[in-house]
DNA sequence: TAGATTGTTAATCGATTAACAATC
DNA sequence: TAGATTGTTAATCGATTAACAATC
């Protein structure tokens, strides 16, 4: 790797990818940073820099072919290639993880479920069903199953992970409230909701 | 207000939150920044100027007193004072986060449920009875409600926030798929997850 | 008192914005 | 060709880190 990508950078990247599904949906064919930046209240200098990371995908005194950066950032972002996702922990942040349609489009699918619980063992959801945590390394064998979704209790976080780390899982969307940083071998997306709902609070507050 | 405090320093708010929870849990009752810096990974002179964008609230020599510092955080954060909480659309989302405990325990009261499938109406979640969305008005009054969760559709996303802060909704923990951050009289917090989930492709993608 | 550690100022680093030459 | 808009360099701004005097 030559020059190393901020995460700040990245952050934006599903952003982008998104209002420019939208510019695609409304039949849109090139659009401009100046453009763009107005619809997304950024700088369109962010804009082009942030894309110049990547490659020039625009052209002088056109812009943007929208359908092609659109293409464009998918790639960067994985999306061109699909992957496989196991949810652990089917409780109901599970289950709405299981049941969100959204994912299947972008190229993620769910093809496994997992928990302890006996009652929710068996269970199918959304056309998949829960198998015992027991079951873990025999279901994911030859499944080439590369993200799992940790909505689980914080107690059982670490050594999942670990766990499924050794099971050739290369990311781990870590949905349980304690950070998973620390971990070798696999990349890590902490998603803390109620950090989210503080945030929220604090802004809420300070307006007074 | 003197100085704006950058919502970078706001978004580690909560995280040193909830380490200090740990802390408090395991019966800890002083920590220095240093200490703290090793444990979070971060340094400690940016624990000192966090902190010290709110007030002195160590002491040289000694460090931070764990039940103090979490209280003042948790007063900075707004936790002190209680907050009600309505969700429109009970979907999966918005049942997980109708049944989420942890809320509960800084806080965010959850009061009222807000559907438009006949289906589901009426019915009762975690204790709370899912009412029509067309009952918001005379559900809301008189009732101080300050925030609301947004787990539903796009396209309904933007009528129904400005309707909230119509009825004195402060905040708004926004889950669908669309940036409402151009609305005027109300705090917005967007959690968009695909966004966290294409993020953690990418770092994944890069890796190989 | 001596040692530890904060609060805070100064230095550094990185990210954002502005500007403009290159070029379609 | 003239106008538009990118790609990219330079300038600015803000956030992080280092350093240390103040002080418990």
């Amino acid at each position: 790797m030559e020059k190393e990508i901020s995460q700040a950078v990245i952050r934006r990247m599903p952003r982008y990818y998104r209002y420019l599904d939208e510019l695609l949906d409304a039949g849109t064919e090139r659009i401009s940073s100046n453009d763009l930046s107005k619809r997304m209240h950024v700088t369109a200098s962010q804009i082009r820099q942030d894309l110049n990371n990547f490659g020039g995908f625009g052209q002088q005194g056109y812009g943007y072919n929208v359908k092609f950066l659109h293409e464009e950032i998918g790639k960067i972002l994985g999306l061109n290639e699909s992957h496989n996702v196991v949810v652990i922990g089917v409780g109901h942040l599970g289950q709405a993880i299981a049941n969100y349609s959204n994912f299947a489009g972008l190229g993620f699918k769910i093809t496994g479920l997992f928990d302890v619980d006996p009652a929710i063992v068996g269970k199918e959801i959304n056309g998949v069903e829960v198998h015992h945590i027991d079951d873990l390394e025999e279901c994911l064998k030859d499944r080439n199953v590369d993200i799992a979704a940790l909505t689980l209790p914080k107690s059982q976080a670490e050594k999942t992970a670990r766990k499924l780390v050794e099971l050739g899982v290369k990311g781990i969307w870590n949905f349980a409230l304690v950070d998973l940083d620390e971990l070798d071998n696999v990349t890590v997306e902490n998603v803390h909701l109620s950090d989210t709902l503080m945030q929220l609070s604090y802004n809420i507050t300070k307006k007074n």
